[in-house]
DNA sequence: AACGTTATTATGTACCTACTTTTTTTGTCA
DNA sequence: TGACAAAAAAAGTAGGTACATAATAACGTT
């Protein structure tokens, strides 16, 4: 006998959900302690612990301090997204990255702008719309307030050479990060810039980022025609 | 003197994560091994791991046996999504839920739905076009493929009381979901079933679960206008 | 130099023990 | 009965030891 009687926790927990999968226990109900069941499968506490904290946070059941295990009663999908820097996105998809600056002003945040950092004090801002492009063609708009506050040596940046995107991704490591996803629908302007026609249907990823209560940055990227985000499988 | 001189793991977490922070070590940068960070915080070894652990699903740091511990040298924008039953949505935000079952049908999948679950050879299924509603108005508009050889109990249930969705999130477990996310011009139908006019910009979600390799269910989930997805902060 | 083999090294995992924290249950007293 | 306090229960955390695994580095042979 070589193979050792150890049981991963990545095997406790499999064997777990296959018995949630199984139907030995339905939403809501009680799953046994973690000793009982280390003892039933005979390794330690501590290797079930592992495979619950997993079990918990990939949303199936829920774990309450005395009140034990139980499968969640009113499941969620959940799913995380990797959202890469946009010049390394269209790299991995083989196409030639480029990026075009198209304003570049600044100004005292507007009350939008505010409200989506939930700030009550206005800060000097800068805003910059660019264009990033893939093989030459227009791949995504986006629209960004930068807080001159919170990262002044934005401004000694040539953003022409690198985006925005990529140096504050590579420089400014934040602490919050809020995403919304919606559908717009093309105006003129937005028309023009992407090379497609007015009314059609676009895809919108805004993101808001702060280190501790420090606005960062808030962007509106608009996608171009046929965009698609997935999640990583 | 009470307070024990015990280190939390989000403490070590946190210093680790200033220390990037403060630019002490930058993307592509190799950290101290564990142990050394260990013998420096005063703590020991597993708790720098819980720590480092953290940090790496977080997507700040990549870890290697024998490489060490590296800041990312490209960082993404990680996210973690919760999709919950479209009723407990429409009800957490104040509204009185309700559906209606459009469509149902029984066929072969199509050559469509065989590639999104990855088939070779086609599945019996159940179609399902449900709408679903908020206060009485369109909410989601659903186009829905079931696999009756994964999920035959699906037949026998009454799906004008209780939605596909919401049925199947509770009684299907899955191994495998992917999404995928969206814009769409409204056509004569769609804008038809969701009360609003021809071309406006709609947000998509298409979300598609496997358990082990067998197909459950594809969705495509087209939401009334003006809707938008977070995640959850 | 180019290769295959072996040693080294840092993270990963498993186990155990002891203690902490949160939450529920129980019990007591007004 | 009701409010508050004490006890109990189960998950959470910290520490420590020993070993496993994977990736790299070192080495020797051709």
């Amino acid at each position: 006998m070589s193979t050792t009687n150890r049981l991963s926790w990545t095997y406790v927990r499999d064997e777990i959900h296959k018995s949630i999968l199984a139907g030995r226990y339905g939403p809501g109900d009680r799953l046994p302690r973690d000793a009982d069941i280390a003892e039933d499968l005979n390794c330690a506490r501590s290797t079930v612990q592992r495979a619950m904290q997993d079990l918990s946070d990939s949303g199936l059941v829920e774990r309450r301090r005395k009140g034990g295990t139980r499968v969640r009663a009113e499941p969620v999908t959940r799913a995380t997204l990797d959202i890469p820097i946009t010049r390394r996105e269209v790299e991995q998809k083989g196409g030639r990255y480029g990026h075009q600056v198209i304003r570049r002003s600044q100004a005292q945040s507007p009350l939008s702008v505010m409200a989506t950092f939930e700030l009550t004090e206005p800060h000097e801002m800068l805003r910059i719309e660019a264009l990033h492009l893939s093989d030459g063609a227009p791949y995504i708009l986006e629209d960004r307030w930068v807080s001159l506050t919170t990262v002044p040596d934005i401004q000694n940046v040539d953003l022409t050479q690198q985006s925005a995107n990529e140096w504050l991704v590579l420089h400014c490591p934040y602490t919050r990060c809020d995403l919304r996803f919606y559908a717009i629908s093309a105006d003129e302007d937005v028309a023009d810039l992407l090379q497609t026609s007015i009314g059609t249907a676009l895809f919108v990823i805004e993101r808001t980022t702060w280190i501790g209560v420090a606005p960062i940055t808030t962007v509106k990227a608009i996608t171009r025609p046929g965009y698609q985000l997935l999640t990583q499988s």
